[in-house]
DNA sequence: GGTGAAGTAGAACGATCGTTCTATCTTGTC
DNA sequence: GACAAGATAGAACGATCGTTCTACTTCACC
């Protein structure tokens, strides 16, 4: 039952694999998952694995690469909305607020990856910088687009904010970090207290 | 060399091997230190180790409870410098501050140990809990001592900042992180933005 | 219709994991 | 001097880790 979809590097099997791996990974953590484990709930041998990825850490980053893709897809779609520059600002805060809470219960994928791995030089660690680094200047542009006061301090303000949004939803509960969240975030971004609009 | 320091549990093998469990599992992660490891940094035979902790876990706990202690006795510290209330808040973040730039370089120790604790209900996420609770309480007391306008919300928002600092430290560097962390902090602590006093 | 890539099945590699064991030695206390 | 507790040394447990291997099957494409 060779699939092969297309004629690119995908297939049925490696598509089966890292989404089976993503969520194992995302809620159990990288080191406590085994590749027995994900080749067995992924309904794969492991000699497939191995034919789809030289090891287990290039697994690890096609997974922070498909989570990097996700969010990548959500600003794209906050855009096409064609919102102004001054209610996108509202669009992109209310966006991270309902990630938060619907999808990333577990916290930060890429915060909680870099804690399982400590070399700054590392594959993990690289693809974590990259996507933190154009989550940062997303949110600036953004900003600027929306003449705020000072885009690159904002833009860090908020990345702040938001890291510790998916901590503490993960740690304390969402409902008790969200009132904190949204007026934090709003605050850094120069937008008035209460409703979108 | 039995060198019994007390008549409590304590014992110089014990507090090597703590010590060192500490040093490693926070620069390192958790699952990614093994007991071998440990016992020999230590210089501390296994039979020792399981003499003294149950199993590797017990020595997880107890390296979180080192963590908590720390921090319990820097606020102790603060608070015995005799500041008025108000300055107490100044003083808080000011060592919040320095704590993430001198000590806490590979980010919060109960959020990376949380990252490998998917189980809430295990020993380690309940002292995560326990210790991010009285964090919590103990900045709001601060602030209710000071006067703040909404003590509870004011903790909240410093408890996520904080976050956010030992995170954004870790993976961006603390000099990129440290004017938006001092710039939140104090607007949720309801300071001037200026200096200290 | 034959070639080759991608799939399945399953055994096996050495290494490391956390844990337990026996046996010997040192030390402080009664 | 005897005894119990703590530390030492080192072998060994079964389980799991990531990885590699051989052998056989199935499909897509020229």
């Amino acid at each position: 039952m060779a699939t092969r979809t297309s004629s690119s590097g995908t297939s049925a099997a490696r598509d089966r694999l890292l989404a089976t791996a993503s969520e194992l990974f995302y809620r159990e953590g990288i080191h406590s998952v085994g590749v027995d484990r994900i080749v067995g709930e992924a309904g794969v041998t492991r000699a497939t694995f191995y034919r789809h990825f030289p090891s287990k850490e290039d697994l690890v980053e096609a997974y922070l690469g498909v989570e990097d893709a996700n969010i990548r897809a959500a600003f794209d779609a906050a855009e096409e909305t064609g919102a102004e520059p001054r209610e996108l600002v509202g669009l992109v805060i209310d966006g991270l607020a309902d990630d938060v809470a619907r999808h990333h219960t577990r916290g930060c994928p890429f915060i909680n990856a870099a804690a399982e791995y400590p070399d700054a030089d590392s594959g993990v660690r690289r693809a974590v910088a990259a996507h933190r680094e154009w989550f940062r200047s997303e949110l600036e542009h953004v900003l600027e687009a929306a003449d705020a006061a000072d885009p690159r301090l904002g833009a860090a303000e908020l990345v702040l904010v938001r890291d510790a949004a998916m901590v503490g939803g993960y740690l304390d509960g969402w409902e008790r970090v969200r009132p904190a969240f949204v007026a934090s975030a709003r605050r850094a971004a120069g937008l008035p207290e209460s409703g979108v609009e």
